[in-house]
DNA sequence: TTGTATGCGTTATCAT
DNA sequence: ATGATAACGCATACAA
């Protein structure tokens, strides 16, 4: 790899003037600026970002620290990242953490070490991911916060509104006459918390002070747990009209359960995911809310290169955007057989 | 941050014997070496990647290139790569090119910059995939191939018998007694027009010397085109009994289709996919060929990590990764109405 | 308008 | 067994 010294041999100049003819850092006469393109053209430099991070003490690459990579709502928001990160001349380090507590600290060193100038977190609310976070800061590592625990406030955060997605989801079901409503919640998230809420409020509103939400717990955000929990569906008080679903992978597995128990959606259950990102691939079509993945990875970038440019202090910032509903076709309104206990025709 | 000249006056000893423990390069008196630790620890110091990359010429990263983080078959590798990786502390930049030339270039140069030991390929066949290739190994930097087009023969590769793939896709449905077998193919694609292969082997094996399969067109691996494809699967030829898609996101695609058409699956036309990414979340489960891509990416790993350790020369390794057959529920028997005029029982 | 020289934090060579 | 010091490739303060 030709060096910055070989183009300076090469144009007849010093490697102050290649650096600045670079850089754009100071003025250079034409003459001299054109004999070092030529010079760069012809040994096909590239500078050595190694070389300028260690002088500029900026290794122009961010982190993008994730809980699992298989879970479709990342990598969505992992391309908005990339995406933003592209456009401004930064490299995305993607940390998989598969939220094990011993590869969140490893790779709390592994940042440090590579000098990272900003880092995207995006988890549940890990005691070693506050660790990780706060470390980081305390080195001056800009960290903006990705759809995660509201606990982590004291840094920017790109939200969403989870209570309102479980609003909107809720609501979606009592728009269609639904009263008998379970919620699948996942254990020790705050997401799935506020998700719940928002189904809590729903059903609040619509009826209030009626019995609420049917609560159902599992442990994660897996298809798996929405399986083992959809079996179950019909145990604890006697089956729903309408489920709704933490998030979509949740929502799959709970229709596949459904489905090998011969009950179909959305004829004897109306079911709701939330995220969006399975949707397409489900018979029937899930009916789920959005959430803008893309748009917060793109957004969070953006506050980042705020920060990493001088914007050291000041009040956290923190941006909310909106979910929205889209319908499928996994909701329609209750029928008779599953709201009483009397005359069961097959409304068709 | 603490350097390694922090650590030597903090403990008394020169930085050369700093790094000596740090790196376990040559032997320091036990006592020493116990209180440059404890320097360390109190200074909690950690090295600079940076400089260490400048100093030793390797900077620990490797990129990951693929054309798009959305197909789930690429997750499943990039998990792959970076647990291998993580294990092996290196670092991984992604590297989303969205099979744009231009992004692609920009990333050969930014690679370059970055001096990324070594890069794993996942992407279609496009030129300036060859020349981002060609121009990588040429600056020395080991380059190894995950899927990827069979033209790049000169490096590593980590490959799936794709002709295997459509086999056994094929074979299945034929198995079960279809006959009018129709292959979803992405123009194109070396991968697709592989699988293809195996499906007219299968075909050929079967029905010697009869009319091969039904083929039909699209321009990417992608939902939408699948869709698109779906709606006019009965155009030409009438409608098959069993179509075997190239990939599972044109699986679904085509199952939406045929929903939407009134057809279902598997009682009207039987659906076999490849990939085995989105099995789960159809309904009726959709019969797949799995591709090991997290294994594929170990394997690409392990095998950059030899030739970043020295095996510089050598003929290129192909590895050659099996396919296998997860059946689901989406391929039955032929029905008498869509089969032939005359008797075959409906078997069970 | 351009060149010289220093230092970024390491590793590694050569002494001692 | 350990210490000085050069060098990695670059940016930049200071000179000229």
């Amino acid at each position: 790899m030709a060096t910055i010294k070989d183009v300076a041999k090469k144009a007849g100049v010093s490697i102050a003037t290649v650096s600045a003819v670079i850089n754009g850092t100071r003025f250079v006469a034409e003459d001299t600026r054109t004999r070092v393109l030529a010079a760069v053209d012809a040994l096909n430099y590239q500078p050595n970002r190694m070389a300028r991070a260690l002088k500029q003490k900026r290794s122009q690459m961010i982190a993008h620290i994730l809980p699992s990579v298989m879970n479709p709502f990342f990598p969505a928001s992992l391309k908005g990242v990339e995406d933003a990160a592209f456009a401004a001349d930064y490299s995305v380090l993607v940390c998989n953490t598969e939220t094990e507590p011993a590869r969140i600290e490893r790779y709390a060193e592994l940042l440090l070490e590579t000098q990272v100038d900003g880092v995207v977190i995006t988890s549940p609310g890990l005691t070693a991911i506050h660790a990780l976070a706060h470390r980081l800061d305390d080195h001056g590592i800009p960290v903006v916060v990705l759809s995660g625990p509201r606990s982590l406030d004291s840094f920017d955060r790109v939200l969403v509104d989870d209570v309102k997605s479980g609003y909107l989801a809720a609501d979606h079901v009592l728009d269609y006459g639904h009263r008998r409503v379970a919620f699948v919640h996942v254990r020790h998230s705050t997401t799935s918390m506020h998700r719940m809420e928002g189904v809590v409020q729903a059903l609040e509103r619509c009826m209030p002070g009626k019995k609420p939400a049917l609560v159902l717990e599992v442990d994660n955000f897996t298809e798996q747990e929405g399986y083992r929990i959809g079996m179950n569906l019909s145990k604890k008080d006697g089956l729903p009209t309408a489920v709704v679903a933490a998030n979509d992978m949740l929502a799959v597995g709970i229709s596949e359960a459904l489905h090998d128990l011969g009950i179909s959606v959305p004829e004897d259950v109306s079911l709701v995911g939330i995220d969006n990102t399975m949707a397409a691939s489900l018979r029937p079509r899930l009916s789920s809310v959005a959430i803008p993945a893309y748009e917060m990875g793109k957004e969070a970038v953006a506050r980042l290169k705020g920060r990493m440019n001088g914007v050291k202090a000041g009040e956290p910032l923190t941006i909310t955007l909106n979910p929205q509903l889209v319908p499928g076709h996994s909701v329609t309104h209750p029928t008779v057989r599953t709201a009483l206990p009397s005359g069961r025709g097959a409304p068709q």
